[in-house]
Parts: C-alpha cells; sequence; structure tokens
DNA sequence: ATTATACTTGCAACTCAGTTGAATCTGCAT
DNA sequence: ATGCAGATTCAACTGAGTTGCAAGTATAAT
C-alpha cells in the first residue's frame, strides 16, 4: 500500500478544503501496510502535530462518505479504515483470531465473486466486504 | 431461520449445563428471521422473563466461542449472532446502508467462494465472511 | 438431611470507541 | 479592517460491551 495518489487532486476533486489534518490522515494511510484503527491513525499523526480526536474522527467519517476511504467493520470494537483511491482497490481481508491483526489479501478472488452475488441481487447491492479468519503464521508458530 | 435444532442435545453436546436463559438464549434466535443484536435478544427475552444483560452478553460470548453461534460485525457498531447449527449453515449477509437491516442471503455462493479463497490461504483459514453492501427494496421504494 | 463445591446469574461500576453541541480559530472575500 | 464559512477544538455524553465480586442454585459428598 505504497500512496501513488496525489492527495491534494483527490480533495480538490471532491471540492474538500485540502487542509493540513486532512492530507495528514491520507499520507499516513497511505504509508501504512494495512488497514489502520482510527486511534492508530490519532496517534501516528501526533507523532508530527498536535490533534482533536474528533476532528480526525470527522475527516474519516466524511471520507468514508464520499468514497476516499473504507470502512472495515472487523472482529474487534474499533472499524479500520483503508484508501479507497484507484491505487488501492477493493479487496478480501484476512483477520487472526488470536492476535486480531488484519492483513490484506490480493483482490482478484473478490472481483470474481463479486460478479457471482451481483447477479442474484440486481442492482441493489454497490459494495461486497470479505473478510477469512483463522489463526496468522505468527501465532501459529508460538503455539 | 425455523428452529429444526434440538437446543438442549447441542447444549448437553457441549457439556454446558442446561439452563432456562440459554435455552432462551437459543429459541430466541432460532425463532428469528435474520441475524439479531444482542439488545434485541436481550429485549425478547425479558418480553418472558427476568434477566440480566451482563448474563446475556456472556451467554453470547460463550455460544460463540464454542461455535453454537457466528457472530457478525457489521457497519453499525453492536454485534449481529446467529445460530451455527448444522440447519444454519454460514452464508452472506446483505446490509443496506440507508436502514442498516442485514438480511441472509442463499448459503450457495459462499461455498465456491471458499474453496476459491481457502487455496492461496492454505489451512490457516478456517472461516469466510462475505457482507454485501447497498439500498434495500424497501428504502429504494421511499426515495 | 446437611454441608461443601462448583457453576450460574445478578448488580454496580467501568472501559472503550465513538458522537454531540457549542465555542473558537483560520483563511478568504468583501 | 470586517464578516463569513468552514475547520478545529473542548468537554461532556452515549451505547455496547466488560470486569469483579456478591448472591443464588444445583449437584455431590458426608
Amino acid at each position: 500500500m505504497s500512496d501513488l495518489c496525489d492527495f491534494p487532486r483527490l480533495l480538490a476533486g471532491q471540492g474538500v478544503k485540502v487542509t493540513a489534518l486532512r492530507l495528514a490522515v491520507l499520507e499516513v494511510l497511505g504509508a501504512a501496510p494495512r488497514a489502520l484503527r482510527a486511534q492508530e491513525i490519532l496517534e501516528m499523526i501526533r507523532a508530527r502535530r498536535r490533534v482533536n480526536k474528533v476532528t480526525v474522527y470527522r475527516i474519516l467519517d466524511d471520507f468514508t462518505r464520499r468514497g476516499l476511504l473504507r470502512r472495515l467493520a472487523v472482529e474487534d470494537r474499533a472499524s479500520l479504515y483503508e484508501l479507497a483511491c484507484e491505487h488501492h482497490p477493493p479487496h478480501p481481508h484476512f483477520q487472526c483470531h488470536h492476535c486480531g491483526q488484519v492483513q490484506c489479501l490480493e483482490p482478484a478472488p473478490l472481483e470474481r465473486m463479486w460478479a457471482e452475488l451481483k447477479g442474484p441481487l440486481g442492482n441493489r447491492a454497490d459494495r461486497i466486504d470479505i473478510r477469512v479468519a483463522g489463526v496468522c503464521h505468527k501465532c501459529r508458530e508460538m503455539s
């Protein structure tokens, strides 16, 4: 998940004012190798500057509604966020029952499944989330 | 989701003591046409008898760990619970962005997708959740 | 029957992840 | 400079679930 996207342009395209904080949210997510919790995003931004958590939550929410981010519901209480720009297409996720870590999987299977599900559902559906769960490599080695 | 399952036997098979409350949880879920939130389960049991919410949460948690129930993470904060017995095999779900309702879909597509994903992941994975999202029929008609 | 034990349920207080509403600050247009 | 809209902050709140411990209940041992 390297950041190849032009974030200022992405924001401008949405008619959203480009602010330092909004860019910071996108940059943090663009640099992360996996989907992040709001709390993690907050801490990463705080390594650089002062921020209020409410602002970050509002930005995440706004971006998600605009389709700039995807919000993933996972086994834990906190949701995860990931970029939804053209360089970060939807993909399945793998979550470890043991440590809770969520990894991104290749997008390919999702596309095939999407085609398969979309038929029966007609045009009612606009999004598919696939979460596979099990025990990850690290956790398996430990036991 | 009619209840064809012998709940007392199901519990006994797990070495779990059969209590009125545990049966009530299974019966409520067995009678429901869709996955339910803990809050809903609580209210449905309360229509019949007095219960403490902690007890219900503990039962749901215990049953989920034992594999008697599946817990679904959805767009909203509260998770949903559904029976995981042989008459209620895993299946995809459809959630409406607008009203939040979650419907159960046919199990068939899930099985095919499972086969497809499990290959690349090896035997690390033991569960697949597919959540399709869009706008449901009712909500679409209203707008 | 009586006591001991383990398991189940209940209660109060708490945590965690967000949310709300109102106040303040900032950049831009007049 | 002044006004305004939008961005950010702050404090307080909500809702869903959790924790620790007390009380109740069933089963087993005496």
